[in-house]
DNA sequence: GAGTGGTCTAGACCACGAG
DNA sequence: TCGTGGTCTAGACCACTCA
């Protein structure tokens, strides 16, 4: 059925490896045999094999670890971002435990934010920082933006709290809108996240708007794409039909 | 501010590059000088050059073409998803003009789907493969799966007409639900949106229920990453027949 | 057939991690 | 220090496109 014109010898490597891995040959959690000895195993040479591993690095099935080895992935926890309505009631909104890292500053709103939160330039805004860790692992990353004229931040915000303009200032919200892209991590995002540059990144800009148009508060969130996604659920506006339940 | 260790030798060129792409001095649709002539100019080996091509690639700036040359990309049209109830108004919530290559088939509902579906095995199902273009470049693909038992499709659909679960039995729906994930595309997938293997693409699986529970749709959805983002609106529960303000 | 990118080699040397 | 992966070289040969 699937086509095999020429399988470069790479990814008939690549293919062997997955078999291994999966078959059990290779555990997770293992060390690979070293390139060089696996370059020698399979009569190629090292650069080839190295984009074997790539390939498979891409597919989250190996971390490659300089100075250490290439292991076998453990199969991750998945996380699920709740969207809509749902992220409004925590950012912990995320399924798994987890640890966060907060970090608060007051800065002036940079061009690419006037236009999202509608706001002036050069208006204060507050930023909020957070990194959810689960052990050592990072789940995500989120920037968060809050006008400070609409959210005079009274008492300094303390850490490893779950900070949202939702908890603290509850107004009437009228919208919460998401967009979401996928990309590649910048290279910082892949530091930070500690993922490989090749893996795939769930990038979410959520947008809180209040019941007069003010926008409240904006989200620009990245996830790593081979462990979190994104549900959204609607229902149909329910007006027409007697809303039995 | 940022750190700059050791610029190797790829980052370096593909800055260099980039600068030259965003400054005019290459244009959008141009052809890049040949490798080996660029691997001369920055006195590299081909393959060192070929890399830093390909975080140029990686970033949607650049096209490699087999055979013909490195291109500068066009900027691309932007196309939209809107999910939530937006999305069942039309496939064609797409808002880019497209067109559409629709094939319809029944077939047994394979094991991923019947829990999706929550249909037993060996189901009869419709499915229907669309692939959205403008143009040549294709801009989206989906498979969408609709229970023969609830819609008995009684005329063979005609090709190039868009069909949907909701167009043509409109069935009391209770519940959009969507979820959405980021991935480098399968090797089919990158030939069939002719895209590299190294651009993420956005996967979005949705899933419609009507108000009994039963599924009435199911849709898996590809869309590339460099040119595609999905949109999703909610409204907290403004409803007047709350009790609790 | 001429020119392009795609794959691969058989090395060299550098940077990181751990003992 | 030693073994690991990371970068790079200077080629060879193959596959694709187009005139």
């Amino acid at each position: 059925m699937v086509i095999r014109p020429v399988p470069s010898r790479r990814h008939a490597i690549a293919e062997d490896l997955r078999y291994r891995i999966s078959s059990g040959h290779f555990k997770p959690g293992e060390r690979l045999p070293s390139e060089t000895q696996l370059a020698t195993h399979y009569k190629v040479s090292t650069s080839t094999l190295r984009s074997a591993l790539a390939l498979l690095q891409g597919e989250s099935l190996v971390d490659k670890i300089h100075g250490k080895g290439n292991f076998v992935r453990r199969p991750l926890r998945r996380i699920t971002y709740a969207g809509g309505v749902a992220a409004l009631a925590s950012w912990t909104a995320f399924s798994a435990p987890s640890r966060l890292t907060v970090r608060t500053a007051t800065i002036e709103a940079p061009s690419h934010l006037t236009t999202l939160l509608n706001v002036p330039p050069h208006s204060s805004l507050t930023e909020v920082l957070f990194a959810t860790h689960e052990g050592k692992t990072p789940q995500g990353l989120a920037h968060i933006y809050v006008p400070n004229d609409l959210a005079p931040i009274t008492p300094p915000l303390p850490e490893q709290i779950v900070v949202r303009q939702a908890d603290f200032l509850p107004p009437p919200l009228s919208e919460v809108h998401e967009r979401v892209t996928a990309r590649l991590p910048t290279g910082e995002e892949a530091t930070t996240l500690r993922i490989s540059c090749s893996l795939a990144v769930l990038s979410l800009t959520r947008v809180v708007t209040d019941d007069v148009g003010r926008v409240v508060e904006a989200a620009l969130l990245v996830l790593p794409g081979d462990r979190a996604d994104a549900v959204f659920t609607a229902r149909p506006t329910t007006d027409k039909r007697s809303s039995k339940e």
